[in-house]
Order: structure tokens, then C-alpha cells, then sequence
DNA sequence: TAGTTAGTTCGGAACAAAACGAACTGTAAA
DNA sequence: TTTACAGTTCGTTTTGTTCCGAACTAACTA
């Protein structure tokens, strides 16, 4: 099935806990607008205390959102923005981290291995430059993305 | 020190355990050419069993490589290409398989939430055109780096 | 053939992460 | 003011991971 798939996607990727994941999947595959908590212990099989737990990490993490329907008192869970813009901040964000451990490396490099320095460090200079042209990329994404919703 | 910063970096980014993940860092940040069984050993105060286990892993999905010295039974362990061309195929890989699932997911949607799909299939073309950029931009600086080796 | 070298394999200990059940809290309706 | 609902918190249990030591293997060496 491809919840469970796109489940053990966001395990490793995000590092997720395995029930976090799947919840998270569910939301992302789904139609539906909006679940209760009642229907996640339904579908994921899991106890309350382990659905309220890794719903709150995923609401603290923003991967979700909750709103209440009027004159009720349960909460609606569904995936903030969408599954598509989470995944390119997330990319961006190891892009600059990868970015800065890249630079890290070469400077070491540069001080600690200068006999093959130039080549390690010639190395490095392509990767900066491949890092800069993904970060390019990811913010023409990210603005493709937000022209269309505004448009809508 | 960097080795533990880089050896962080590999078990949350690869997934490796930690042992495994020091011995990647130690091998991508020394100027040594290839260690042995011992000096690793040695070096991680880790047990026999312990250096065997993670070498073998990391042979296996190819971050190290073995050699030996004529004459000299013991194999000499390096990483296996440079530290930022494993960065790159792993990205590639990575971008394959998102590319892949992202077309799954569509799909999915396509099928069975139409009435949303509009939105969701229009946002998943935008992420789509994102990883053939990426596809492109990775296989252009592998491929500035095999120039570059090639004129070496 | 016996001993040394260079590792591998297996079972278990120590620890960490995930899920659970039961008791608890806060709010709202009866 | 009691009961029902919607969820939270906490201590325990279950499951999984990482590392280790001890016994083993395979290849060479004296």
C-alpha cells in the first residue's frame, strides 16, 4: 500500500517515529478534510496515549494543523500547506547545513591535508557552487508555489 | 572536533550507527592513505567485533573500499571515491526515488481524491519540473568532476 | 603440525525508542 | 454536582539497536 511506502518515506527522510509517519501519510494521501482523533486510533489500530503523543509531535514539528468544527469540541487534524512545500523547506534546510559542513571540510582540509589540498579543494569549489544552484532552484520552486496559490 | 561533528552528520543524514558513521568521518577528514583493521581499532577504542561489523557495512554500500599491500596479509581501508562525489550519487538517488514517489503520489490523487486533484496534480508538476532541475544540476557537476580528475 | 595473524560470527548485556494502559485534567452538558 | 467527552500525562512493557566478549575460522609461518 502505498500509505505504508510513503510511511517509511517519511521515517527515514524526516526521522519521524514510525506512528508519527503514518499519520502523516495518511493526511497526504487522503481526500478527506480534516480527522479526528477517534478516526486516527481507528485507522492506525494505535491507543490514545500513542496517538496523542505523536499527533502533538507532529503539530509541534508543523507537519499538521488542527482546526474545531462550530459548537464542537473535538479537534480536526490535517497536514499544514502541503506535502510538496514541506518537503522543499526541508531540502533547503539541509542545503544550507550542507552547505556549511562543506566549508567546514575544505577549510580543514586546506590547513590539515595541504599536499592534496588542491585537489580535495578544487573538489570543494564544485560543490559550493552545486549547492548554490540547488538553493537557486528551491526558491523559484517555493515562488512557483506561492504565485499559484495566489492565484486561486 | 569536526570528525565527531562529521560523524553526527552521517548517522542522521545516512542512517549509519554511530561507529560506523566515526570511521566514514575519520577516513573523509585524514590525509592518511588507508587504515588498517588495528589503527581503527585503536583509534574508536572500539572492540574487534565491533570494527569488524561496521567495516563490513560500510563495504557494503560501497562508502569504503579494501586494499592490500604486496606481501602484507592485512587490508587497508580508504573511502571509496571522495567524500562530495558520495554526497552527490546519494543525492541522486535520493532525487530518483522522491521523482518516483512523487509520481505515485499524483497518481494516487489523480485516482482517488479528483476532486482536489486539480490543486494537488497542478502543485505536483511544479515539484516535478524541481527534481528534473535537480536531476540536471547534480549530473552536470559529477560530471565538471570527472573532467576535472580526468585532466589530473 | 602447532602457533600466530587477521579477521568473523554468535549470544547476550546495556541502553534507547516506541507504544501501551490507567489514572488524571479540564470543559461542557444534564 | 454529577456525568460524559476529549484528550494528556506518567510509569511500565515491548521492541529495537549498538556494542561487546568469547569462541570460531581460514590462511599463513615456523
Amino acid at each position: 500500500m502505498l500509505i505504508e511506502e510513503l510511511g517509511l518515506y517519511f521515517e527515514r527522510r524526516h526521522n519521524l517515529p514510525p506512528l508519527a509517519a503514518r499519520i502523516y501519510a495518511i493526511m497526504v494521501l487522503s481526500s478527506q478534510e480534516g480527522f479526528s482523533f477517534e478516526e486516527l486510533m481507528e485507522i492506525t489500530q494505535a491507543s490514545k496515549s500513542s496517538v496523542s503523543t505523536n499527533l502533538n509531535l507532529l503539530l509541534q514539528l508543523k507537519y499538521l494543523e488542527y482546526y474545531t468544527r462550530p459548537g464542537k469540541r473535538k479537534r480536526y487534524f490535517r497536514s499544514s500547506g502541503s506535502f510538496l512545500q514541506n518537503m522543499l523547506k526541508e531540502r533547503f534546510e539541509t542545503i544550507i547545513s550542507d552547505l556549511e559542513l562543506t566549508q567546514k571540510v575544505n577549510k580543514f582540509n586546506q590547513e590539515n591535508n595541504p599536499e592534496n589540498y588542491r585537489k580535495k579543494g578544487y573538489i570543494g569549489n564544485i560543490f559550493h557552487d552545486f549547492l548554490e544552484q540547488e538553493k537557486l532552484n528551491i526558491e523559484q520552486t517555493l515562488q512557483r508555489i506561492r504565485d499559484f496559490k495566489e492565484q486561486n
